[in-house]
DNA sequence: AAAATCTAGTTGTCTATACCAATTTTAAGT
DNA sequence: ACTTAAAATTGGTATAGACAACTAGATTTT
């Protein structure tokens, strides 16, 4: 399995060896692998050496690490579609799984400059920011940062966040929203984030979604939603 | 700059230094670091403590590093459009840049499954597969791979591709296109691709465009496309 | 003047070991 | 049978050193 006089160093055959175990299916998600030690003395190589190919594949996404337990095959990933305005509840719904939020913050707070130019308001006005992590079937998907004119949506409450935004502004206020999506692109998850959206660590690499919705060409809301790209996957149709 | 008794790890506090200074200004794109044994002698730690705090920095394309030369902070992000059909060639220029191609592979082969499906034909389907990196300013910015029926498109050339193939098919054959971005999704530049696409190791997330254009309904094109994700963002605009 | 060689410095890989922190398993005691 | 405590196991951090592969510049040879 492992030649020590390859060409290619020892991390990178057993970086491969383990990638082609998930590829063939002999090592399916969930599953444990060999502790580092048992690797190191059956490879009879060091542990060290062991520990960078792992790395490797953890930081793919394809492994995960948990300490006193061991190291585990990770999830595949999901489709996020890009048609338009789908919501998260709905996306989940439609997938067989159970969604639902936990909400971080919830506060009135002056708009900064990057969201204030977002939603087309003066700095220092007053906006709504929600935290909320996004879960299906209890796990955490993506983390979003709603924000929202203060002034345009009064009587805001955490009850009627937790139940669904958009279908309190759609129907509640009567306020159909056009969409635009902003920006689409991949970052590293930061430490901040970290433990809010990994149930494990790895798995660094997110999709950050950035939505303005338009009502009559007015910025109504703007939506950061970070998703875990090992579970995400975005999806689109356009035809002209 | 270092606490050796601080609960933080030091590789971490080393890590949260170096982005600071490049956050700060005090380490500009382009610039080289101190190499691993100068810090280590500077800080009075290991050199793989080092390498473990830059290595990080690595994957987060922040820095990259080159064996025998040292280790340089990376450069910034540029935006890229996903309005319908912007061809790389438009949106460089757009961008006051000079675009360029490299032709790494022009051949005809038999379509493999995942091909087959993508255009609507049956496996073994003699196709174009042409493998360009695509560079601005010389430097690398995609690797792009495209797929075309080769009985739809006959008498294809290397000179005519280098050119522009949209120009080639839109103009010359009078095929009007339309358009179907499939899926954006975040990956771990491999080892097959690194080569090609990153002038220096480091930066490892691509994100990856799947296009598969349609005239008529009818797939005529399949191109995947992997972007530097330090050097690009996807923005799109949809109304409804 | 050009080419080849040497040298110092850099990152890349690897070893062997040690202790820490989190978790699971085992054993002991009630 | 249950609780508690200890031990074992796992990944996380860190050390010190070694040699390989590569780069750039200086030096020597042709």
């Amino acid at each position: 399995m492992i030649d020590k006089h390859s060409p290619m160093p020892i991390y990178f055959q057993l970086e491969h060896s383990i990638r082609r175990q998930i590829e063939n299916g002999e090592l399916t998600p969930g599953n444990l692998l060999p502790s580092e030690r048992e690797y190191a003395e059956l490879l009879d190589v060091s542990r060290m050496t062991v520990r960078q190919a792992i790395t490797n594949l953890v930081n793919e996404g394809l492994l995960y690490r948990q300490k006193g337990r061991g190291t585990f095959v990770a999830e595949q990933k999901l489709e996020q579609k890009l048609s338009g305005l789908t919501s998260f509840t709905e996306d989940m719904k439609a997938r067989g799984m159970t969604p639902a939020n936990t909400l971080l913050a919830f506060e009135i707070i002056p708009a900064d400059a990057k969201v204030a130019e977002r939603l087309a308001l003066k700095e220092h006005t007053p906006v709504y920011e929600i935290k909320r992590i996004r879960l299906a079937d209890d796990v955490p998907m993506a983390l979003e940062t709603v924000y929202i004119s203060a002034n345009l949506v009064k009587g805001l409450t955490e009850t009627i966040t937790a139940a669904s935004l958009y279908h309190y502004i759609e129907e509640e206020l009567g306020l159909a929203i056009g969409h635009a999506i902003q920006s689409i692109e991949a970052a590293i998850v930061n430490e901040t984030e970290r433990p809010h959206l990994l149930v494990h660590k790895g798995a660094p690499v997110l999709l950050i979604e950035r939505d303005t919705f338009l009502k009559d060409g007015t910025p109504l809301e703007y939506v950061k939603s970070s998703y875990r790209a090992d579970r995400y996957k975005f999806t689109i149709d356009i035809n002209r």
